[in-house]
DNA sequence: CCGTAACTTA
C-alpha cells in the first residue's frame, strides 16, 4: 500500500514572469487542455512528465505563500482543488525541504479550507517537520487526529508505514516516541504497547511522559507493573506523577493500605515522597468519603517539610464540599490564601459546585463575583457547573441566559449541557423549547447522541405527542443511532398514555417479537395498560407469555397483576401473588403493600390494612408517604380524624413528605365532620409547607361547605378564590350550581352558570342536565326552559333521558305548545317518546 | 501525568 515517491527537484530556477501564462491556462481550462498551452514554454515542459503535475511543480517554485500571494485566495483554491493525494504527498515533501512552516502550512491550508483529506504520508511528513521543529503542540494534535480516525487496531499498519517510508528522517524516534503517547492518550493501550515493542526493536527511547500516560491507562491491571519494571529497566527518569500514578493504581487494585505503604516507601528514596503522591492518596480517600484522613494527610506532609500546593487545597476543599460542609471549605479556602497559595479558577468552581449542591445558587454567583473580582475569569466547566445547576432547582430560563453568555464568550457547548438543558425543559413540559433547541445544537455542529434523542422522545411522549416522538426516532435511525430499550418504553407508553390500546398492543407486538433483547418493562407498561382499562385477563395472558419465553418478571409485574385482582375485588389471589414475589426470589416493594393496602381499605376491612402495615414493616420494607396516605384515608373512613392529623404530623417526623393527595383525604374527612376551622387550618399548613393545593382541594372545601355547612360561605370562597387568582375547575362552579339548584336560589344558579360560561370552560350535556334536572325536580319550569334553550343555542343537542324530563315538566306546565315541539324534535333525533 | 462539570428511568 505504500507509495513511491520519487526525487523531486524544487524548481527554482523559474521566475514569476514564466509561470504566469501557464498559469492562468491552468486555472481557467481543464488539465488536458493545459497540456498543450504548456508544451509552448520550454522551461517548464522540460520538467513535466504529465501536466497535472504542473501544478505540484508550480507551488513547489513560488512557495505557497507566494503563489497564494501571486494568485490570491480565489484561484489559489481553485488551482489546488484539483490536486489528488500522491500530487500533495509530493508537494509537501518537496516543501519540507524548503522550510517547515511552508510544508505545515499547506498542509493546514489543505485540510481546513479546502477540507482535503490528507494522505498518511503527507501527515507523516508534517510530523516529522514538526518534531523537528520542536513544535510539540501542533505535533501531537496532528499524531492524535490520525490515531483517533484509525482506530484501535491500526498500530501495526502505522508502524510499518514509519519503519518503511521514514526510516532515516531526522526526529524519528520524537515521532515513534508521540505515536505512542498518543494511542495512550486516546485509550488506545494495546496499540501503544505495540508501538513500544517495535520501538524497543529499534532501540529508540520512550520519553517519561509516554511512560507515565501509558502507566495511568494501566493503573487498574497489572501490567502496569509490566510497564513499570520496563522503565526502571531502560534508565527512563521517573518523575514525581510516574509514583503517584503507581499509587493510584495501587488504591484501587488492592487497596488503601498498600497505597500508603508504598507512598511511605519513598521516604528511604534521596527525593523522599512527593506533593504529587500526597495529592493522590488525599484525592482516594476523599471519594471514598473520608476527608478526615484526607485531611491527617495534610498534616503529614507539613511534617516531611512539603509545601501543599493549590492541588493539595483543592482535593481538600471538593472533599469538604460533597461532603456538605461548605463552612469549613470556605475556611480551608481563607487558610489557603493564608499560606499565600492563591485560589485559582478550579478553586472557586468546586466552591459553585458546594453551594449548587445545597440548593444555593445565590452563593453559587456570590462565588463567581468574588472570582471576576480577583481578576479570574469564569472557565467552561464554571458555566457547566452553573448551568446544571439553575437546571437541577428548575430554574431553565437563567441556565439559558449562561448558555448565551457562554455561547458569546466563545466557549463550545458540550453536547451534554445541550441534553441537561433538553431534558428539564422537557420535565417542566416546555417540549416545543426542547426541540428548537436540538435545532440550535445542530447548527453549531455538535451532533446530538443517543441520550439527547431519547430524552426528546420521551418527553415528546409524555406529552402525548407519539406522532413527533416517532419522526425524531426515525431521524436518529437514519444516523445510525440505534435506539435502545428507552425509547422503545417511551413511545409504548405514550401510545399507551393516548389510550389506544391496540396501536400500543401492535407496536408491543413488533418489539418483542423482533428484539433480540426483551424488555421486562415492555410487559409491564402494556399489562398495567390492561389494568387500567380493567382488562384483567389481558394482563394475566401477558403474564403467561413471560413465563413462557423464560423471561424474569420482575417486582412491578407482580405488583400490576396485584393491582388487577384488587381492581377486581379478588383480594385473595392478590394476596397469594404477594407470595408468588418471593417464590421468584424477589422482594415485596412498598408498592406492593400500598396496593394490597388500599384494597383492604376499600372495602373497609381496616384492621386488614393495619395487618399489612405491620408486616410490611416487620419485613423492612419502608412505607412511603402514599402508604401513610392510605392509612390516613382508612382512619378517616373509620372517623378517626384526630388520628388521621396525628399521621401526617408523625410523617414529618419521620421525614416523609406528605403530598396533596395526603391534605385532601384529611380535608373531605374533616369537612364531612363539619369542622371546617381545623380543614383550612389544613389547607393553610399546605401553604406553609410549600405545597400548592390543587383545584381538588378547593373543591372538597366547596362541596364542604355546601353541603355540610353554610352555602353563603361557600360562595364567599369561590369570590375569594376567583379574587386571588387561583385557578379553578369547572367543578368548583357546577358543584355550587347543584347546591343552589337544590336549594332553590334559582338566580344566583343562573349567575354563577353564566359566570362558568364566561371563564370559558368546556360546557358539556352533563352539566346541563345536573342544572334541569334539579330544576324540574322543583318545577321551576321557566328556568329549566331557559336551561333548555340556552343548551340548544350552544350548539349541544339533548339525550332521550333530558328530553323526557323536559317533556314532564311542560306537560305538567299544560305548555302544550312547546311539548308539542319538542316532540317534534325528538322524533327527528330517533327517539322514542313512551 | 494529582484538583472542578457531564444527560433518560415504568
Amino acid at each position: 500500500m505504500l507509495h513511491h515517491i520519487h526525487k523531486w527537484k524544487p524548481l527554482h530556477f523559474l521566475q514569476k514572469s514564466q509561470i504566469l501564462a501557464p498559469l492562468s491556462s491552468l486555472i481557467f481550462t481543464k488539465p488536458s487542455a493545459s497540456a498543450a498551452k504548456f508544451e509552448d514554454e520550454p522551461a517548464a515542459a522540460a520538467v513535466i512528465p504529465n501536466p497535472r503535475n504542473t501544478v505540484s511543480e508550480v507551488i513547489t517554485g513560488l512557495g505557497i505563500f507566494g503563489l497564494r500571494k501571486f494568485l490570491g485566495n480565489f484561484y489559489f483554491r481553485t488551482m489546488v482543488s484539483k490536486l489528488n493525494q500522491p500530487e500533495v504527498d509530493l508537494i509537501i515533501e518537496s516543501l519540507s525541504l524548503e522550510s517547515s512552516d511552508s510544508a505545515f502550512g499547506f498542509f493546514k491550508f489543505l485540510r481546513n479550507e479546502c477540507g482535503f483529506r490528507h494522505s498518511r504520508i503527507s501527515e507523516f511528513i508534517v510530523v516529522h517537520v514538526l518534531a523537528t521543529n520542536r513544535q510539540f503542540q501542533e505535533l501531537r494534535s496532528v499524531v492524535k487526529q490520525m490515531v483517533d480516525e484509525e482506530g484501535p487496531g491500526s498500530a501495526p499498519s502505522l508502524c510499518e508505514l514509519l519503519l518503511y517510508r521514514f526510516r532515516d528522517w531526522d526526529s524519528s524516534s520524537v515521532v515513534w516516541d508521540m505515536l505512542a503517547f498518543a494511542y495512550s492518550r486516546s485509550e488506545m493501550v494495546h496499540d501503544a504497547l505495540s508501538v513500544l515493542a517495535k520501538m524497543k526493536d529499534l532501540n529508540l527511547k520512550v520519553s517519561t511522559s509516554t511512560y507515565n500516560c501509558l502507566l495511568h491507562n494501566l493503573r487498574h491491571t497489572d501490567i502496569m507493573w509490566n510497564v513499570y519494571n520496563e522503565i526502571k529497566d531502560s534508565g527512563t527518569p521517573e518523575s514525581d506523577y510516574t509514583r503517584s500514578i503507581l499509587i493510584d493504581g495501587l488504591c484501587q487494585q488492592s487497596g488503601l493500605q498498600d497505597a500508603v505503604s508504598f507512598l511511605m516507601d519513598a521516604e528511604r528514596t534521596e527525593t523522599g515522597p512527593s506533593v504529587v503522591s500526597f495529592n493522590t492518596i488525599m484525592s482516594r480517600f476523599c471519594k471514598l468519603g473520608f476527608v478526615d484522613v484526607a485531611k491527617s494527610f495534610f498534616c503529614v506532609m507539613f511534617k516531611y517539610g512539603l509545601v501543599p500546593d493549590s492541588y493539595s487545597y483543592n482535593i481538600l476543599i471538593h472533599g469538604l464540599c460533597v461532603a456538605g460542609s461548605l463552612e469549613e471549605a470556605l475556611e480551608f479556602t481563607k487558610d489557603m490564601e493564608r499560606h499565600g497559595v492563591q485560589p485559582d479558577t478550579v478553586t472557586y468552581n468546586i466552591l459553585c459546585k458546594g453551594f449548587h449542591l445545597l440548593g444555593l445558587m445565590s452563593g453559587a454567583r456570590k462565588v463567581i463575583q468574588k472570582m471576576l473580582v480577583k481578576g479570574l475569569n469564569p472557565d467552561h466547566v464554571t458555566y457547566t457547573i452553573m448551568i446544571c445547576g439553575h437546571c437541577h432547582v428548575g430554574n431553565i430560563d437563567e441556565a439559558l441566559k449562561l448558555q448565551k453568555e457562554m455561547i458569546s464568550r466563545g466557549f463550545q457547548l458540550s453536547v451534554i449541557v445541550y441534553s441537561v438543558l433538553l431534558s428539564s425543559m422537557c420535565k417542566s413540559g416546555r417540549v416545543e423549547e426542547a426541540l428548537r433547541l436540538l435545532y440550535e445544537m445542530e447548527a453549531v455542529g455538535l451532533e446530538p447522541d443517543l441520550i439527547t434523542y431519547s430524552i426528546l422522545i420521551h418527553g415528546l411522549c409524555k406529552q402525548g405527542d407519539v406522532q413527533r416522538a416517532s419522526e425524531i426516532y426515525r431521524e436518529m435511525y437514519m444516523k445510525r443511532i440505534i435506539p435502545n430499550y428507552f425509547a422503545h418504553r417511551a413511545i409504548l407508553l405514550g401510545l399507551r398514555e393516548k389510550g389506544d390500546i391496540y396501536e400500543a398492543r401492535k407496536y408491543f407486538d413488533h418489539l418483542t417479537t423482533r428484539a433480540v433483547t426483551e424488555d421486562i418493562v415492555l410487559y409491564n407498561i402494556m399489562m398495567d395498560g390492561y389494568v387500567k382499562l380493567g382488562n384483567v385477563a389481558e394482563a394475566i395472558q401477558l403474564y403467561k407469555q413471560i413465563i413462557e419465553k423464560g423471561l424474569n418478571p420482575s417486582t412491578v409485574t407482580f405488583n400490576t397483576l396485584i393491582h388487577g385482582f384488587c381492581k377486581t375485588g379478588k383480594l385473595v389471589e392478590a394476596r397469594r401473588m404477594l407470595d408468588t414475589i418471593e417464590l421468584h426470589g424477589l422482594l415485596p416493594s412498598p408498592v406492593t403493600y400500598t396496593t394490597l393496602m388500599n384494597a383492604n381499605c376499600e372495602q373497609g376491612n381496616i384492621n386488614g390494612m393495619l395487618e399489612l402495615l405491620r408486616e410490611m414493616e416487620a419485613k423492612d420494607v419502608e412505607p412511603t408517604h402514599v402508604s401513610y396516605t392510605v392509612v390516613i384515608k382508612g382512619l378517616c373512613r373509620q372517623g378517626k380524624r384526630w388520628d388521621a392529623v396525628h399521621l401526617v404530623e408523625e410523617m414529618y417526623a419521620k421525614g416523609l413528605s406528605p403530598d396533596q393527595i395526603t391534605y385532601n383525604t384529611i380535608i373531605k374527612c374533616l369537612c364531612k365532620a363539619q369542622d371546617f376551622e381545623k380543614a383550612f387550618q389544613l389547607h393553610n399548613e399546605m401553604l406553609m409547607h410549600n405545597l400548592a393545593p390543587t383545584p381538588v382541594t378547593y373543591n372538597l372545601l366547596i362541596n364542604g361547605l355546601c353541603v355540610y355547612g353554610d352555602l353563603e360561605d361557600a360562595d364567599r370562597l369561590l369570590v375569594s378564590l376567583n379574587d386571588s387568582n387561583i385557578n379553578l375547575t369547572k367543578v368548583a362552579y357546577t358543584t355550587l350550581i347543584k347546591a343552589h339548584c337544590a336549594k332553590g336560589d334559582v338566580y344566583r344558579a343562573v349567575a354563577l352558570f353564566h359566570q362558568m360560561v364566561e371563564k370559558g370552560f368546556e360546557i358539556s350535556i352533563r352539566d346541563y342536565s345536573a342544572v334541569i334536572n334539579r330544576l324540574c325536580k322543583r318545577c321551576w319550569t321557566t328556568e329549566a326552559k331557559y336551561f333548555f334553550c340556552m343548551m340548544l343555542s350552544d350548539g349541544i343537542s339533548p339525550d332521550q333521558e333530558l328530553c323526557e324530563v323536559m317533556l314532564n315538566v311542560f306537560d305538567q306546565g299544560g305548555d302544550f305548545d312547546s311539548a308539542a315541539e319538542l316532540l317534534a324534535e325528538m322524533i327527528k333525533f330517533g327517539f322514542r317518546p313512551d
